[in-house]
DNA sequence: ATCGATTGGGTAATCGATTACCCGAGTGCC
DNA sequence: GGCACTCGGGTAATCGATTACCCAATCGAT
């Protein structure tokens, strides 16, 4: 363990400088220096040090990215297109789990910065408390948000129209005949949560259509379940759910079956994302789906051009969703609208 | 960005060594000193550099992680249980998928050793590909194998023990009066899909009863609802189905239902891992549960004590697993055995 | 008073790769 | 032949934190 560039000199003769340049190419050297290094290196199984290198060229080749939890479907879809996009200009990815607790995502972004990571992606777990911590990062290295972002748009952010996606899924059931809609989504922690609401709400009101109390709790398949359940629970169902993603649509939909309910003929269920298994459920979900792979490509070319504590104004990218109907939704009627 | 020790140091009026010294507390220092360099260490916002601590201490508080892929949940929680149990001693972990890849597998490999991790856990996707460069790796650095793990024993692992989940769930469905059996699992190209297999077969050859051509695809959703199909279109449907993981039960089932067969009363069918969500699909799934806290808590146990190119032999950790009934498996019959 | 030990602080070496800087040899041109 | 360049190679500085080593001051004991 611990072949150096020093041994390689020695067993090819030469000097550092000369091994250096001989396997970097950065300067010219005789071919006979060149064989030789390279037949030393060869045999040792030299392999550089990237610490050694990352403090000699105050740049490590790497770049963090800290994310609520890789237990949601939709988040490990975005890290491995993120990973897939950085690998081309070969960079790795450090990747971190918050936990969805911004005291452990302060930590991780710390331990981040300490290992002096070239930039960073976050997707910040809480649109208030995530503040701090994300700023202060943003003054010391190059920082994009993705999908989720913090308040007041002091820093650069990457991700899907929430808004304009609710608005979609309203005016989709809307259109198969809905007169009475409810939204179920999470608790009001996150921009996704917040705008997803407020774009069904939008939406909804602009329609004119009865519009129920909102069922507000958490991103993921059990709380689909007991949001069903409380439906079931609280008389009439409404005509449609639109959901805040597609773990509650999931979710939402077997307990609503389990019920005696039927999807769609007496209720309507969109989810959003589209990553995971929303075409595999049963029925087959309609959703709002989310351009990961774009979204990823345009986080990692924005992150090459920002700076840290950049001077200009931060940018945020705001790419289009487009409505996937399937068969958890009543068709378009033909008499609508 | 960019406060040094050095800079701390000629604020707080004292020299690097000192500096150094009160803020590691590695030596005493006058109360004097302590308090000015931890006043300007803390007017400056110094926070020490990684690199040139792991440079200098050759050692970087960082272990690297490579599995399959991130889109298992399987993966996604023995990554996270690892991850916690890590965060204990304060070391880092580097996140890799290889895509199930033994080339992507080999090149994140030589990435990691580059930047020095000091220790790896991996789950080899090949059980044959992947020698070399596990090998090779293990060489080299501390190397435990948690899940999967590369033929000929020469690594040392932590698993579960794979055989011995399939007997029990095989034992299960013939204790609920399953006279021919099915597998439904993975192409042998991991050493959990030939163990799942082998031990299928072993249990189901002693029983003695009628033992089908298995299926063999991949470990995930999509395959299980494919072989779902396949098994429907050929013929009388087995008493039941036992599967490689959960993800390949989930599909299974919904497919079967889907042409009409009930589970359990016209087929039981099991999986394996209980991890994501076998407590919430419809039927809960009757499934062999993989203890990950305690695998991933082993696993890192065992780094810590294993050395680079160790000369004692490898060890092998296989933890007992545990079968968890619900109700996708008929009950065990009062007359059966 | 003197000697040895202890205490706390400073100087500089170290980790490994890169590269600024310097130097000698060779080349071309007048 | 002499001058200006180019080319290729070597020496040593650099990145930042830690620590081996050295030194001065102080203290206690004789």
């Amino acid at each position: 363990m611990g072949v150096t560039i020093h041994d390689v000199a020695r067993a090819a003769g030469v000097s550092v400088a000369s091994a250096s340049r001989a396997l970097s190419g950065r300067r010219k050297v005789t071919p006979e220096v060149a064989e030789r290094v390279a037949r030393a290196a060869a045999e040792l199984g030299y392999q550089p040090n990237a610490v050694a290198k990352a403090l000699r060229d105050q740049t490590t080749g790497t770049i963090g990215m800290v994310v609520p939890g890789i237990g949601n479907p939709f988040f490990t879809t975005i890290v491995e297109a993120v990973e897939r996009e950085l690998q081309n200009s070969g960079t790795d990815l450090l990747l971190c789990s918050s936990r969805y607790d911004p005291q452990v995502e302060a930590r991780r972004l710390e331990t981040l910065l300490a290992r002096r990571v070239d930039g960073l992606i976050i997707s910040p777990c809480d649109i208030e408390a995530s503040v701090p911590a994300v700023l202060d990062a943003a003054r010391r290295v190059p920082l994009v948000q993705l999908d989720r972002h913090i308040e007041g748009g002091a820093a650069d952010w990457v991700g899907v129209d929430d808004e304009a996606g609710l608005v979609l899924a309203v005016e989709h059931v809307i259109a198969g005949g809905a007169r009475s809609v409810v939204f179920a989504g999470s608790r009001l922690v996150s921009s996704s949560a917040r705008l997803r609401l407020s774009g069904f709400e939008r939406a909804a009101a602009r329609a004119g259509v009865e519009v129920r109390e909102p069922l507000l709790g958490e991103f993921t398949l059990e709380w689909g379940i007991e949001a069903g359940r409380r439906l079931l629970g609280a008389g009439p169902l409404p005509d449609a759910v639109v959901c805040a993603n597609d773990e509650i649509a999931v979710g939402l939909v077997r307990a609503l079956r389990f019920g005696g309910a039927r999807v769609p003929e007496d209720v309507s269920v969109v989810g959003f994302d589209d990553v995971g298994h929303a075409t595999m459920c049963d029925p087959p979900l309609s959703t709002v789906r989310q351009p990961v792979e774009e979204m990823a490509a345009e986080a990692v070319r924005l992150l090459g051009q920002v700076k840290a504590a950049d001077p200009r104004p931060a940018q945020r990218i705001a790419i289009a969703p487009r409505l996937v109907v399937r068969q958890s939704s009543r068709p378009v009627r033909a008499d609508a609208q």
